[in-house]
DNA sequence: TTTGTAACGTAACCTAGGTGACAGAAATGG
DNA sequence: CCATTTCTGTCACCTAGGTTACGTTACAAA
């Protein structure tokens, strides 16, 4: 185990007051996910809301067909909305989380945000932010499946990918990508193709390098 | 001025605290919308929180080159999150709000809210509750953009509305109905055309009568 | 009654993207 | 080393839906 406190601090302290850190120190689990790692699944219940300390967190919509669609990402300090709701009505979740490196995350138990709710300021704005976020990232999910081509959409992804994991190599093989845009690997690779000859990247096996940001 | 305060506990008293009741009567302003007024447009300011009291309100998106887009609705009792968000972080609103029907509005200053936020558990819960609806239906939105046909949702969409406004005739014209649900005119004439060789529907001039819901 | 206009119908055509099929290249595991 | 799997490239073909164009209704105003 890690020096909980100082990864609070250091994740939260800007954004939540010193008391509620000291809360969150003493009431949450510190748990460690690998990338790939499914952290809620469709359908699923779920009694404690995950922040994210370190890492990053993809966020899809997973339908009865089994179609499948990114809708966005949760870093470092954020915390996901849904699954908030999720817990405090115990409802069940209508997305997907998984890990897109290791994470480390808190969990914290539902019966203390509904406290914290009244006893914080910070916690109040750090909530209601948290689902302003999400409902904006929505919007340009809904944006970018209404109103772009599938090209715009994938050169998008891959750029998203990059800055979130720092790097411009993105390690995915085109049906994953296929997956996340709700493609087909065909198609994906077509596109690929397209951008390599454009020279915005070039592509290797499970891997493609972007030429820039 | 209609009894707003009777107005006022017929639509929220199942919802809210008696004294939080009394507060909205206080301090909210009551307002009349006409059916088809735009409420609220891409880009504006809003310094007050709409609560929908009567009627019912579309919500869509619309962006820099004028695609639009139909996200969600709000009925009786609802408020809009995301409306409350653009008030209480001064940013300008990134949706646009029609008032579908003739319906009446109540406008909280927004600088309530934050002090409600604190004092009132109802109010909490109503503005999570209502992020949590939007955000769902945000979810349904992208299904259906993602996942079904457009035949699918056009005829999604005429049930919708004959549900809301509780009426099988639907008075739009193609053109209206093209641009809710982002595609061309002669594509929503050609596919009603086969929804009423089918028999689920008859076309008539700026009208559309459904056979059932 | 005529005339102008907004709404609707429909045909011909185009394109983005989905599908199936198959072959070659790269990794992996005995 | 070979065998197997996984990934990628690239055919040919199909379909939903967008676009252009133009005619036909319905209705209102004069």
């Amino acid at each position: 185990m890690p020096d909980k406190e100082g990864l609070i601090k250091e994740a939260l302290g800007y954004l939540l007051e010193e008391p509620l850190l000291q809360e969150i120190g003493q009431v949450s689990r510190y748990k460690q996910v690998k990338a790939q790692e499914v952290i809620i699944n469709v359908g699923e219940e779920f009694n404690w809301m995950p922040i994210v300390i370190h890492g990053s967190i993809k966020v899809s919509r997973e339908n009865d067909e089994g179609n499948e669609l990114l809708l966005y990402y949760i870093e470092g300090g954020d915390t996901c909305a849904m699954t908030l709701q999720c817990c405090m009505r115990k409802t069940k979740s209508e997305i997907k989380a998984t890990a897109m490196e290791d994470s480390e995350l808190l969990m914290i138990p539902i019966e203390k945000t509904e406290q914290w709710m009244q006893d914080y300021r910070s916690w109040r704005e750090y909530i209601l932010q948290s689902y302003h976020t999400r409902l904006t990232e929505m919007m340009e999910t809904v944006d970018a499946i209404a109103f772009m081509r599938l090209d715009e959409r994938l050169l998008k992804y891959l750029k998203d990918q990059a800055k979130l994991l720092g790097s411009l190599e993105i390690i995915h093989t085109h049906q994953q990508i296929a997956e996340d845009l709700h493609s087909s690997r065909v198609v994906i690779s077509r596109l690929l193709k397209q951008l390599e000859v454009k020279g915005l990247l070039t592509l290797h096996r499970n891997k493609i390098i972007l030429s820039e940001i």
